[in-house]
DNA sequence: TGTACATCAGTGAACGCGCGTTCACTGATGTAC
DNA sequence: TGTACATCAGTGAACGCGCGTTCACTGATGTAC
């Protein structure tokens, strides 16, 4: 710790108060934790710059309004859980092209997305929360979108002799459909009040149903 | 225009300036206008007074608070769009039992929910937008639920020996959740930016796969 | 049928609050010569 | 290496706004005898 003492030349320049970007950084960070705890309507620029500790127009020098940090924030949400997805499939061992390893990194998917909107509801919604005027496609992070992982397991599936090419085409989507609807009627809609023993069942259930729609038990 | 000439006693009761209830209705009528054009947080208590016409605490008469009344307007929007369901529905023409046309119910179902989160995108998502300290259930008219609705038509599909009874349970809520994860996510999440073309086919590979879900093609 | 009274459903006025956003400013950082 | 200047990133103060909600009130409606 070399503190005060001597401002000397060093190697370190005159530190400025605030690295490089960290406002910005700061304020989606900031707009993240709100996001966690009361979804995308609770990313509120003032309290964000608070929370960063500047003053509330110094937001405006990062964003041109509320609804462009918001955007930011719902970016930052998406890699969150494309990062979840990523580590739990990165967990299932087995290589590339193994049937059995391949299905269980399907599941590793639902799983994992289900288990995020479960765990973090606030950020789900807001992973899912971009303002009418911006995009989705912008802001995110390499390519762990949630789409981007299922498509490569699915591909896998082919490649693994379990999921027919033929039906490959477009399969991602009633997939992901599925899954999406699952976590949002599960955890915001109607299904809330679904005791715990039930929804199990009813995942596993829903699970089983996708796993025929991929591979068809034979006859 | 019988006007003021003669207030006489005319069988025409002393008329009350609002019949009974008239104002409770109506402020759930304004908030659903209010919800129609942007979504549960447009559902503005003062607003609806507005457009009732009567002064804002007026509503404390009929709601302990804004989010009893938007509760109240939630159930309507789920009523309205369990209405459209049933109408479209009903619009399919054939006998019960009849394997053709129970199919086509099915789809009618998943096409008036899809048709509905398009063109009423604020009603939609209001209708899933119950704040959490109530319940989905309460006030729900008859039932005409989508889930109900739903489950009548898969029991016709059993009668019809389409679906074979062995896998019809719970198999409601996957086929509710692809067709509900579909609206979802092409009317307000990632896929909104889909040219029309695209949306087609993937709703139509979508309720494809929901179809051998239900029906499986002979091998 | 008439009167006395409780309840219901509205009015009028006010409250505190926190929000997003704009303005003119200042000091620090980076660049050109 | 030093100076001049533009740009960047923050400050300070203020704005208008509309919201949800509470209070004490008043008149109309419904009920009991």
């Amino acid at each position: 710790m070399a503190t005060g003492r001597s401002p000397a030349r060093t190697d370190a320049p005159k530190r400025p108060k605030r690295p490089r970007g960290s406002v910005r950084d700061g304020l989606v960070a900031a707009g993240l934790e709100l996001a966690r705890t009361g979804g995308p309507d609770a990313v509120v620029l003032r309290e964000a710059t608070r929370i960063v500790g500047v003053v509330p127009n110094a937001a405006y020098r990062h964003f041109a309004d509320r609804d462009e940090l918001l955007a930011a924030v719902c970016a930052a949400a998406m890699n969150q859980l494309g990062t979840r997805v990523a580590a739990d499939v990165a967990r299932v061992p087995g290589d590339h092209g193994n049937p059995d390893a391949a299905l269980e990194r399907l599941g590793a998917i639902g799983s994992a997305y289900l288990r995020f909107a479960h765990d973090e509801p606030g950020l789900f919604a807001t992973a899912f929360g971009v303002p009418h005027q911006h995009t989705y496609a912008a802001e995110l992070e390499l390519d762990l979108s949630p789409l981007n992982q299922l498509r490569a397991v699915l591909d896998e599936l082919v490649d693994a002799g379990v999921l027919d090419p033929r039906r490959r085409a477009g399969v991602e989507f009633p997939v992901w459909a599925a899954v999406h609807g699952l976590a949002v009627l599960l955890e915001q809609g109607p299904l809330r009040e679904m005791p715990e023993a039930e929804r199990r069942q009813l995942v596993d259930r829903a699970f089983a149903f996708i796993g025929d729609g991929i591979a068809p038990a034979q006859a």
